[in-house]
DNA sequence: CCTCGAGTAGTCAATTTTGAATATTTGAAA
DNA sequence: TTTCAAATATTCAAAATTGACTACTCGAGG
C-alpha cells in the first residue's frame, strides 16, 4: 500500500489504541482522508492486516458491544512505534513538490514528535522550498528559450512555483505559531505522548 | 485505474497516434507523470489494455524497427475521442481542493479544447475557487471556537486556503495569457486539432 | 408491534498499481 | 574483436485499492 496509507493508519492506531477497525474508519472519515489522502474504508482494513503481518500492530483480543458484530481490537507494538516515528521523520524532512498528502499527514501527526525537532525540520523545509522555487524559476526561463518544448509546459512550472510559495508561506506561519508556544508536542507538559528516544 | 491515468494515457495516444506503448512510456516519463500523476511505466501498458477493452483505442498492427522487439501500435477510435473530450471537460469544469493531478493533466491537454471553452471554464474556476476559499475561512473560524476539534486541524484549513489562493493566482495569470492570444487551441489557425462538435 | 431506513463491522472479488524480471539489441570503449 | 552497460518493449506476479455486498441490530414513527 502507499506509504501514506500506512503512515495514517499506523498513526491513528497509535493515537487511539486500543482501537478497532470500525472506529478508525469513522474517525478517519471525519478527517476526510478519502479527500486528502485518497484512503477509502476498504484500504484501512487492508492496512491493518498488512501492519499486523509486519509486526507493527497486534491484536489485543476482540469484543462485542451488545449483539453487534465482533470487533477486533488493535494496538501498536514497540517496533510499530519505532516504524511510525521513522515514517513521520522521513515525511517531515522531505519536501514534495506535487503531492499534498505527506504534508497533510504531517499536520495530523506532528504532535507525536518533539517541539524542537519539528521546529528544526520546519527551518529546513523553508530552505528546501526556496531552493525548489529557484530551480523552478530556471526551468521557466529554459522553457521560454527552448524551441522544442511545448509552450504550455511553462504553465506547469508556473503553477508549481505558486503552489510552493503557498506552502512556504504556510510553513512560515506554522513555524511562528509553534515557536510562540502553540500546540502540544511529545514531551511537552500536558502531552499524552512521551518523546521516543533517539539512539 | 484512476481516471487521471486513463485521461493522461488516452490524451497521449490522441496526441501522438499512431503510437506504440514504449513511445508513450518515454514521452510521459519526460513529462514527469510519475511525479505529478503517480503514473509508473507499468500502469501505462495496463491503461492501454483497459482502454482497448473499452473500445476507446484500437490496435493498428505491429511493427519492428530493425531487430528490436515488436511494438504494438495504437490509435484512438471515434468513441475514444468522445470519451477523451468528456473526461477533459469534466476535469476542466471541476475544482479539486487537494488533488493536484487533475490541474496538471488539464494543462497538458487543454489545447485539445477550443479557446472559448477554456476561457469560459477558467472564469468559472475563479468563482469556484473564491467560494472554496470563503468556505475555508468559515471552517477556520469554527475550529477556533470549537472545544472538541484538535487545534492543529486549523493548520490543514490554513494550508488549504493558501494553496487555493495560489491556484487562484495561477488561473488568473493563465486566463490573461490565453485571452491575450497565447497558445494554440483546437480550431485555432495553425492547430493540428479540429474542435469536437457538441450535440 | 411492526416496519424500514440507518448504522455496525467488516469481507471479498475485481480492478489497478508496482516494480522487478525478461530477452533481446545496440553502441562504444578497451 | 570482445565485452559490457544502456536501451528496447514489454510482461507478470505480488501488493494495494475500490466499492459493492453481507448479515446483522437499533431506534423512530406510524
Amino acid at each position: 500500500m502507499s506509504n501514506i496509507t500506512r503512515l495514517v493508519v499506523l498513526g491513528a492506531v497509535r493515537q487511539f489504541e486500543p482501537v478497532h477497525g470500525y472506529f478508525l474508519r469513522r474517525e478517519l472519515m471525519t478527517w476526510h482522508v478519502d479527500e486528502w489522502a485518497n484512503i477509502q474504508p476498504g484500504s484501512i482494513y487492508n492496512a491493518l492486516k498488512s501492519l499486523k503481518q509486519d509486526g507493527y500492530i497486534e491484536e489485543a483480543g476482540t469484543e462485542a458491544a451488545g449483539k453487534r458484530p465482533e470487533r477486533t481490537i488493535y494496538r501498536t507494538t514497540p517496533q510499530g512505534v519505532v516504524e511510525l516515528m521513522r515514517m513521520l521523520r522521513q515525511t517531515l524532512w522531505t519536501v514534495e513538490t506535487f503531492d499534498t498528502k505527506p504534508t497533510m499527514a504531517l499536520t495530523s501527526f506532528m504532535f507525536l514528535l518533539s517541539r524542537s525537532e519539528v521546529v528544526a525540520a520546519l527551518k529546513f523545509r523553508m530552505t528546501e522550498i526556496d531552493a525548489k522555487i529557484a530551480s523552478n524559476g530556471f526551468d521557466i526561463a529554459d522553457v521560454g528559450h527552448s524551441t522544442t518544448t511545448p509552450a504550455y509546459v511553462r504553465e506547469i512550472f508556473e503553477l508549481s512555483s505558486l503552489r510552493l510559495r503557498a506552502e512556504q508561506e504556510w510553513v512560515k506561519g506554522l513555524f511562528e505559531r509553534i515557536t510562540a508556544g502553540n500546540y502540544v508536542f511529545a514531551g511537552d507538559p500536558g502531552s499524552r505522548v512521551e518523546p521516543v528516544e533517539q539512539k
